[in-house]
DNA sequence: ACGAAGCCCTGCAAGC
DNA sequence: TGCTTGCAGGGCTTCG
């Protein structure tokens, strides 16, 4: 399940292979995704070239430039998404739903199970998906005085504020526990009672975690694999995510279970206040 | 404006 | 063994 550094893994890890590359050829077998992919994607894409592959949030943004005009390929994962680079010879499997083909004989190949992910078109620099996005969390604007602002008179628990990508980008489920365990917050406490130390612990420690997971090339559950198709190796160090009724690693007391907007959400009752 | 719930989808695991 | 059921999750959408 892709989170921000799976998604950074993945452009990092398709970067050298896409740069400069004419696109010769685009197959598309399932269109079918979150959102409809466009019929005329292949005519678009192809004949074009790739530039440096961007990233905003979750989303790959693939600048292809053709003479009349650069637009951009804008990719999001969903929960199941992959992109590797494969010979074009290799015969497509279940879900491998679209083909990028180079001019260097090598092939994009997006594969998702769930079909949650989606491939939109841009012909501008906006998109209505992008425009309400709020900063990236490695980014210099995100801060523990910024979160701090946003969460005044806030009643919603902490942890549902990192989660809104209108409040920050990229801090999935899996980092919003770990960070908060690190922190010492209790995920549920309302987000308008944390006092601005805190946000600036828990800011520093998303930073950290997120750093770390894409040094680690992205936390591997079930079958995530990057651009290169080499798994992550960040799962074995997480504190608290899948380890409900585990002794915490700090005090030993087993870890609590509840759910918050539909998410679950796993905590010390000791280590986190 | 805010907050919570619903929905999309498939694979996997647990239960009967 | 083979069914059914439940759960997982990002994030947009809808409802209260």
């Amino acid at each position: 399940m892709p989170e921000l550094p799976e998604v950074e893994t993945t452009r990092r890890g398709i970067e050298p292979h896409i740069v400069g590359q004419t696109i010769s050829a685009v197959a598309i077998r399932e269109f079918r995704l979150r959102w409809s992919v466009p019929q005329d994607l292949p005519q678009q894409l192809e004949g074009g070239r790739f530039l440096l592959p961007r990233r905003r949030g979750k989303y790959l943004l693939l600048d292809v430039y053709k003479p009349e005009g650069t637009h951009t390929l804008m990719i999001h994962l969903g929960m199941s998404g992959s992109l590797r680079l494969m010979p074009a010879a290799s015969p497509p499997l279940f879900h491998d739903h679209i083909d990028i083909h180079l001019e260097s004989g090598q092939c994009l190949r997006y594969n998702d199970p769930r079909r949650f992910g989606s491939f939109h078109w841009l012909t501008g620099p906006n998109h209505p998906l992008l425009d309400h996005l709020g900063p990236e969390p490695l980014g210099p604007s995100f801060t523990g005085q910024y979160l701090y602002d946003k969460s005044r008179g806030r009643k919603t628990a902490i942890k549902s504020l990192l989660m809104d990508g209108r409040i920050v980008v990229g801090v999935g489920n899996i980092y919003a526990n770990e960070a908060l365990f690190t922190a010492g917050i209790k995920p549920t406490r309302a987000a308008g009672r944390v006092s601005l130390v805190r946000y600036q612990r828990v800011v520093q420690d998303i930073r950290t975690l997120l750093a770390s997971a894409i040094e680690q090339g992205g936390t591997t559950l079930r079958d995530f694999v990057g651009g290169d198709g080499k798994p992550g190796y960040f799962a074995q160090s997480l504190q608290v995510y899948g380890r409900a009724g585990l002794p915490c690693r700090v005090c030993s007391i087993p870890l609590q279970e509840v759910r918050l907007s539909n998410r679950t959400t796993v905590f010390c009752a000791h280590c986190q206040r």
